[in-house]
RNA sequence: GCGGCUAUAGUUCAGCGGCAGAACGCCUGACUGUGGCUCAGGAUGUCGUGGGUUCGAUCCCCACUAGCCGCCCCA
């Protein structure tokens, strides 16, 4: 029989590498709160069709790495419907603003999610088929404020908070403004038509790029195609006035509150919703995965899946990549260390130690409890790698109710009355 | 989806067409209630899976699976 095993692109977290992720997302959710960011939690799979519409049906997203089925009809008057694992999370959030009408409260909405998403590529570190984003929207009604360009400089304000609160030296802000969906496309055109004449010059992807997605020419990073990509039309000069404004509205702000920043005029995002600002906040290390997080404004998404007019602002941060840039910067989690561990001399003395145990756990201590079958070097052995200090507990120290402490930090071992114990153990080591 | 590299002990990795190896970790003892250092001893295992070549395959060949790197794309 073959041993089952986790299926390709997935995998288990164990301590104590889940520690660094929850120190992860203990931390996101309280710079999240200082913002007044509530926590929304989607469905994990949706409807094909929000995807198809939302992120945009000719997207390699929608096209080709979703995890989708035919879920089957129980009654012949019900219909199946394809479901779809979701393969990022703002659709979602987009669809549950229309369904519950949080337009009409008139409040600017600012919801934020952690959770697994699901893409069928082929794995490479960093790049899993379940993984993890934590992301936030700030989505409303134009009257609340929705469009204004002071939103995306709090939000990109705010990643700067969190990624240094995290621990993350050394990150790259890249922002750019890609316009409406109008000037977006009309750039694509007159980019399309401009690389007629360049691309047999070019490199082979970029031959194949020009006319496919013209767009990602701008990222290509084969050293000679440089000066040809520096001489072709800029988006910027594509965009209209409104979106020119915005996207200096945008840098004035951040400007003002020195958050650093790179203006990448080159950098195009791969979802079919973004409107004016894109942004991508990079590190090093990372190799070919070597975006943190990603994201946009949307101000035409919730109309483009049937809702109301609700420009929105967002991002997702991949939880894993946040993970192994805090390992590489050596910020990975280290084994804990409980407060005590006790050690029961005799195995008769077993049901005495899980009732002293009980005792020190009750009072908010954090305690290993060993057992009465090792012996003694055994137990230092093990407590020395567990705990900061050991208690033992032999017939000597049931009788007399003074236990017997070792220090393992000062090598010091005392002596300590049964009541004041819990108190000498929280005390921090010396 | 495409191309390249890889798969041997718990871990990191050597290795060779003919008995399966090292380091670290683990277990036992020297030391009967005292760890870290030292010393002595011990167990590590379907050599990824399936087929082929061969007297004989962990080694050579093929396929598959998985991981890593790059491409596509993206967090």
């Amino acid at each position: 029989m073959t041993t089952l095993k986790a299926v390709r692109g997935t995998r288990d977290l164990l301590p104590p590498e889940t520690a660094l992720w929850n120190r992860i997302e203990a931390t996101a959710r309280r710079v999240f709160a200082r913002y007044n960011f509530g926590e929304i939690r989607t469905p994990v799979f949706e409807d094909t069709s929000l995807f198809a519409r939302g992120v945009g049906e000719e997207t390699d997203i929608v096209s080709k790495e979703m995890y989708s089925w035919e879920d089957r009809a129980r009654a012949q008057s019900e219909k199946s419907q394809s479901l779809t694992l979701r393969p990022e999370n703002t659709a979602g959030v987009v669809r549950a603003y229309i369904e519950h009408k949080l337009g009409e409260t008139g409040q600017l909405q600012k919801l934020y999610y952690i959770g697994p998403q699901f893409r069928r590529e082929r794995p490479q570190k960093g790049r899993y088929r379940q993984f993890s984003q934590i992301g936030a929207e700030v989505i409303g009604p134009p009257s609340a404020g929705s469009e204004s360009p002071l939103r995306d400089a709090e939000v990109l304000e705010m990643l700067a908070t969190l990624l240094d609160e995290l621990g993350i030296t050394g990150w790259q802000l890249h922002i750019n403004s890609v316009g409406s969906s109008a000037d977006r496309a009309r750039y694509n055109d007159t980019l399309r038509a401009a690389l007629v004449p360049l691309a047999h010059k070019m490199c082979a992807d970029c031959q194949r790029r020009a006319v496919t997605n013209p767009l990602r020419v701008l990222d290509c990073k084969v050293p000679e195609d440089q000066p040809i990509i520096e001489t072709l039309p800029k988006i910027a000069d594509a965009l209209d006035e409104d979106s020119k404004s915005h996207f200096a509205a945008v840098c004035a702000a951040l400007d003002a509150a020195s958050v650093l920043y790179t203006r990448n005029p080159r950098l195009v995002r791969g979802l079919d919703y973004y409107t004016r600002t894109t942004f991508e906040f990079t590190h090093g290390g990372l190799g070919a995965q070597n975006a943190l997080l990603g994201g946009g404004r949307y101000d035409g998404l919730s109309e483009g899946i049937g809702g109301p007019k609700a420009p929105g602002i967002g991002f997702a941060m991949g939880e894993d990549r946040l993970v192994l840039t805090l390992q590489a910067l050596n910020q990975g989690a280290a084994p804990p260390q409980v407060d005590a561990y006790i050690a029961p001399l005799g195995e008769s003395l077993n049901p005495a130690a899980l009732a002293l145990a009980r005792e020190l756990r009750r009072a908010g201590l954090s305690v290993e409890l060993g057992d009465g079958s090792f012996r003694l070097k055994k137990s230092f052995d093990a407590a020395d790698k567990a705990a900061r200090r050991i208690v033992i507990l032999g017939e000597d120290e049931l009788a007399s109710g003074i236990l017997t402490v070792k220090d393992f930090s000062t090598g010091i071992q005392s002596k300590v009355p049964r009541a004041e114990l819990a108190a000498h153990l929280a005390q921090p080591a010396a």
